[in-house]
DNA sequence: TTGAAAGCGCTAACAG
DNA sequence: CTGTTAGCGCTTTCAA
């Protein structure tokens, strides 16, 4: 930086203060530094402002697994737009475990980090004190309904549970089923289920059950859950599965073994992802915006570290979308 | 770090040995460091080591895209084996672009990465110039058969394409179809299109043709693609896909205009996604080790990193593995 | 709008 | 095995 200084006749600190905030720098030094720094190729050492500043353009953010297509679509979504403003991402699995997450954060927190994103609401005690006390802006995605420790962008899982179940209601099934994969420490699939099961009971003359394996969803599972569900319970006639790999599972099986899709049978699935539209029969869903959450997110990060007076909102509903296809 | 030193009776130099070196500090100086730590909740600054170390404990990854099932197991993994060893993973997408990879390549350098990994070998030449110069670990994964900047972990996708050539002609299939999405963007699936012509066509009485889409690969496409290519080539016998989301989508399609998998045709894909073992047929495919080249890079960069003497290798060829299930 | 000065919190020889 | 010393390359008041 010196460097450039010398050659654009000016101060170090003026390349900085361009380097930061060009307008703030008059038309005629501007351009001399932008001169300087294309001849020199000059690359600013980002480790020494961030330790002079106290504070990087690092955005830490833990998901359970990038492998998810979920929380890729939010990491790809959050990546392009922070870059755009030359935020990098900084990136974590937590594999769904507190213990985890909470070594990530307190590796992040060693980064001075513009912000810590991260996955959900709950979340080890020390994990809430660290972000609290560490006077980091903190976003919480994907999951609302609890106190969030700052901010929180996503849906209410409830809510999905209970829109398949009234669609599948409306739809005139009586007999309804929820299929689980890795209820144990997927929280959110956990809410889904809830609300699902929540809402079809309260309805008269539907009845609802649940059916479950502790392994990760895809389609292997799906489909050994579906076999097990018609075993246990021959009468049903739909069911909402926790996400789309399952229903996929659900869709192979049935037919495999002769069932009709939908007229035996309604399958919904939650997630909306790339095959699910392609399906035979195609798949019902429940779209959450994956990509919307992402953008929600980093646009509430950019707020903050611009602090632009307006007081950012604390809590954004991005909501989610139900898809009728053939399978229901 | 200071208030550390002084609280264990130690000079500040002794405690940054203790925290990059442990092994280097008597025991009694290592225990009350380490009390001191504890009780003062120290966190460390990775800003202040990185400028002090010019280098800094982040690694910078850029992939097309981690909505990618392919990539985002290999950054899953490099983040896991990668975070043992308290090494970040700064995430970037190219979205397939070299100019975009140059401005990620550019805006990493900017923290100075103990390695910079990218994807495949094909790369702007300012983006070569940068990283040859920028004397930092460079690694190139999921490609191999060209010249590395520096070191290259991945296996040779025309081998892929050759292997599912051979694997159906064996099947005693003699009308060939390579089928793929995105191959103006895609050099690697391009790669095993350009291996599995050459080894079909090589061969005595077997034909080759290909039939493709410019869109991203999904079902919807590998469906479409399966249509068209029953109008264009009405007595293919056999078709490759250059994913499995395309094969998934070929395997919908069939089912829907009648077409018997594997009697009538032949499919084979190439990810093994999370899916295809449970698909109706279960998907003969070829599985590429997404998590080996992620271990497999950890490794040689950690190596690098802890200058273990004995010379790195410079390439490292994961193979692949064929799975012949019922499709083929 | 620009510049001088004073660090930010750590690492890395080097000597002991 | 431990301590001394001299920065790393920036940012940020503050004053001009």
């Amino acid at each position: 930086m010196m460097d450039v200084a010398e050659r654009a006749q000016v101060s170090p600190s003026t390349v900085s203060l361009y380097l930061r905030k060009p307008d703030a720098v008059s038309a005629t030094a501007s351009r001399a530094i932008a001169e300087a720094i294309d001849a020199l190729k000059y690359v600013p050492n980002l480790m020494a402002g961030g330790l002079a500043a106290a504070s990087s353009r690092a955005v830490s953010v833990i998901v359970p697994s990038v492998r998810n297509a979920f929380f890729a679509e939010t990491v790809a979504t959050m990546q392009a737009e922070l870059g755009k403003e030359r935020l990098q991402v900084m990136l974590g699995h937590s594999e769904y475990s507190e213990r985890e997450e909470e070594n990530l954060v307190k590796m992040a927190l060693s980064w001075k980090p513009a912000a810590v994103v991260l996955t959900g609401l709950s979340h080890s005690a020390t994990t809430r004190r660290l972000l609290k006390d560490g006077n980091v802006p903190v976003l919480e995605l994907w999951e609302l309904g609890g106190e969030p420790i700052d901010m929180a962008v996503g849906f209410y899982h409830e809510q999905v549970g209970s829109t398949a179940a009234t669609h599948l209601v409306q739809r005139g099934r009586k007999r309804l089923l929820f299929l689980g994969a890795r209820l144990q420490e997927d929280r959110r699939a956990t809410l889904r289920a809830d609300g699902f099961l929540k809402t079809a009971r309260e309805t008269a003359g539907v009845s609802a059950e649940i059916v479950q394996h502790p392994a990760p969803a895809n389609a292997a599972i799906g489909a050994m859950l579906l076999a097990e569900a018609i075993r246990k319970y021959p009468d049903i006639d739909a069911v909402a599965c926790s996400n789309d790999h399952i229903a996929l599972g659900v869709i192979f099986e049935c037919q495999r073994i002769g069932v009709q899709i939908p007229e035996r049978l309604s399958v919904i699935g939650f997630g909306d992802l790339s095959f699910s539209a392609a399906c035979n029969p195609a798949l019902t869903t429940i779209r959450p915006p994956g990509d919307l959450i992402g953008t929600e997110a980093a646009r509430l990060i950019l707020d903050r570290i611009n602090e632009t007076g307006r007081a950012t909102p604390t809590v954004i509903d991005t909501r989610f979308t139900l898809l009728q296809r053939q399978s229901s």
